[in-house]
DNA sequence: CGTATGCTTGAATCACGTCAACTGATGTGG
DNA sequence: CCACATCAGTTGACGTGATTCAAGCATACG
């Protein structure tokens, strides 16, 4: 089995106390390593496992009847349960997939049941972090229904760069952002030849330069401004900083 | 006092036995009546009851920094919560509104508590009302993002009908729709000039007619079709008959 | 009466999508 | 080793779906 990477408190699990993280890693069964791109749950796949995410980032898809339009509607970062809300809904509306590699903490629905059961405080807990996701779902609706190109690329990725900020060691002024500029689309709601234009823009403005997988901040506070962004929506645990 | 309405066993609270139902009724405060476009509660605001809608349809909106555009992230309908989410988060990153007048059963957030530690599995099923609504956020975030505005619309009103069925006293194929073309925009990502001419066309290909505050659907297989319409994403209790 | 609100339509504009071609990096098998 | 395929990124040309601006109409209301 042996864990390569166990399960940190970090982003979204700062939500808990230490003690209740503890609490919770206890019940863990397992960590999985799972490879790029693999899908690790289709729409209406009955569940009885939640997975926390440890290591890499993961996507929601959602895909109509014929399969053509694919759209990412979540992004998941470490710290995050990327399925949580199938303890309550047994089955969901969307599939699950890996980014990139990712570890991943599997806790049995009948294992949380149980944690909840001697600590209802966690268990409120835990349905505070899947109210958060939905904020976080909110927050994309209006950011693709009430925001022009560039601004959704802006806010996108100042969304990003505080997500991932635990996740991330600082290599100067960027942050890793695996996410293809056909993937970034997806999010976005953007054909990937105008992400590709738009972060041509974002770029000789002198705002921000995604290559390689990673993005290198040029001016914060234009990018933030750029895309309109306040992180309200992401309810930040009191011990994180963000901006 | 007087409630004029009291809550009724239709809609999201068909997810409750009629036994939870009628445990969680017994724990109402008060129902208050309320008049059209009064807006309930402002983002950030405490909050320490939750309300649950028995008459009329209420928006949940978010507004950007300028206060210049608005959007609908949420509709509520009779039988929903309209801020169960505030019972773990205790703030909402949104505003919630009527759109026209209506009556809500309030329930302490206390009371709620109280009700859980002795119904866990009522508790649970609160978290899963509160996981349908995420799962229709997604749905927007998708229709915006993937689907132009003839698709959105048709596929919006296919929604609405559903989630009002047992609202409506049937008016042959008609369903009550209190919406005006410029609400429609704000929760579909269109101006207004353009939700206008979109219902021009459904209503010169046959597909349906909105006048009034009531949409009569003139084929309702061409109306989903058009919409590409698939319910997963409601999650219909199981006593509920749908399409 | 006048004013406000919702609906409707036309004309001009523009943001974005689509199609197509080309680049460079990476990988693979003969 | 080279030939070839694949994938991410890039750019230009063109088309179009949707916005914006503007004007006009109907209804409701004080």
């Amino acid at each position: 089995m042996s864990p390569l990477v166990n399960p940190a408190y970090m982003g979204s699990m700062r939500h808990l106390t230490r003690v209740q993280f503890d609490r919770l890693v206890d019940r863990m069964s397992e960590v999985r390593v799972v490879d790029p791109r693999t899908v690790i749950s289709r729409q209406d796949n009955p569940l009885e496992e939640s997975l926390l995410l440890c290591k890499g980032l993961m996507g929601r898809y959602i895909t109509d009847q014929g399969g053509e339009r694919r759209r990412l509607v979540a992004l998941q970062v470490p710290g995050d349960f990327v399925d949580l809300h199938s303890f309550p809904l047994h089955r969901l509306d969307h599939d699950v997939a890996c980014v990139e590699e990712c570890h991943l903490a599997v806790f049995k629905h009948a294992d949380l049941l149980a944690l909840m059961e001697e600590d209802a405080d966690l268990g409120r807990k835990l349905w505070a972090l899947t109210m958060i996701d939905a904020s976080i779902h909110r927050h994309w609706a209006f950011r693709i229904s009430a925001m022009r190109a560039l601004e959704r690329i802006a806010n996108f990725l100042s969304e990003v760069e505080i997500r991932l900020a635990e996740d991330n060691t600082p290599v100067g002024d960027s942050f890793r952002m695996p996410l293809t500029q056909a993937e970034l689309g997806e999010a976005c709601g953007l054909s990937t030849v105008h992400v590709n234009r738009v972060l041509r823009d974002l770029r000789e403005d002198n705002c921000l330069i995604l290559r390689d997988g990673r993005v290198t901040v040029l001016d914060r506070a234009r990018m933030q401004r750029v895309g309109g962004f306040d992180p309200y929506f992401l309810y930040p645990p009191q011990n994180v900083v963000v901006g």
